[in-house]
DNA sequence: TTGATTTTTTATCATTTGTTAAAAAAAATG
DNA sequence: CATTTTTTTTAACAAATGATAAAAAATCAA
């Protein structure tokens, strides 16, 4: 089974000629370990399927690099803000693992957006799963405390947890690495 | 002017033929102070338009009502997890004040997504706008402290702060009444 | 393996926020 | 206007997290 096809259709199942023409502009990328993927700060021109590897999204600030997202595979990657505002993103990327990614043109996704209805629906369903993924997160920050947080992690993403130091951890879960150890260290 | 359409446009505009199917899937209620147009644990089957009030969403938790969003003249109100998936939603949305909407049913949007690529393009528009606001709402969360976000309220939504009771506004900032208290005394 | 480097944990103290209760102020009601 | 109710502020103490530094553990490289 082709995996970048299925990934596609998990968003939304494309018919025959559309998948074909999503596909036909996709390009297949073998980028190594530590590859920054996105900048902040730049306008990012591609939006990438990952096929295999690991990603991280950072912000810098006063504390230093904290990470808002983990992308593995499946995962789409992007900067919200160079796509659907063509405007300098808050975030870099950048590969934790050699990762094999598939990209497409903001220009061409955009194009395809303007000529067929059903890649149009396609992108809606996009935009509105990552809006309740965007949703969930809030929700979580907001009402679960970092001890829960931390919890929800290691059921639901051991396999991050384990291909990730600790300090991104913390960071992704709003707290310090400090505070994370004692965390760690509470819950045992 | 025609406020509604002003705000249909405001997403992305649409042709005069598409503008005029959507608009005529529309209907027009006024709405009491008090009332509440969608409740949590239920699906929600519109989507709504706010031409004029105030309305906020809450989520019930162990320490009673949360505020998460607040809505004003052009904002859209809906619950995501049942526009988008048909799930019952997270929130609960209640009308602050008085208020006109404009409503059309999940049903009749999804068939004109299904059938008008200009408005399924809108839908896309519409879905990576509130994605970037949630976005924005995370970081603000995750990255500045209660103090500043109630200073970035202060500077981009004073007609909220002066149209709704603290407690909200401290449940929206993710603190306690009391925390805010002590926020506006230290800043004076 | 050994030594150097990086990552994680522990300890201490300061700061922020939460909790509870009460006082003060403001708004609503008769 | 006076009274009642609601909202906001203040106070005192507890709990959680941050900051800094140092120790311990794990990883990496020669």
């Amino acid at each position: 089974m082709n995996t970048i096809s299925n990934q596609i259709d998990s968003i939304l199942p494309l018919p025959a000629v559309e998948k074909e023409l999503l596909l036909s502009r996709l390009q297949r990328i073998e980028v190594a370990k530590g590859k920054l993927i996105i900048s902040a700060g730049k306008i990012g021109h591609h939006v990438y399927f990952i096929e295999g590897g690991l990603a991280r999204a950072f912000c810098e600030n006063q504390r230093g690099q904290t990470t808002i997202w983990f992308g593995q595979e499946g995962d789409v990657m992007l900067s919200y803000l160079s796509f659907f505002k063509d405007q300098p993103g808050y975030e870099s990327i950048e590969l934790l693992e050699n990762a094999v990614l598939y990209r497409i043109s903001s220009k061409d996704l955009q194009e395809l957006y303007r000529q067929h209805i059903h890649i149009a629906n396609w992108g809606r369903k996009f935009a509105e799963y990552e809006l309740l993924k965007a949703e969930q997160r809030f929700m979580d920050l907001q009402f679960k405390t970092a001890t829960e947080r931390y919890q929800d992690l290691l059921v639901n993403s051991p396999a991050i947890l384990k291909r990730v130091q600790l300090g991104y951890i913390a960071s992704y879960l709003g707290i310090t690495q400090v505070s994370l150890s004692r965390i760690r260290a509470a819950i045992k």
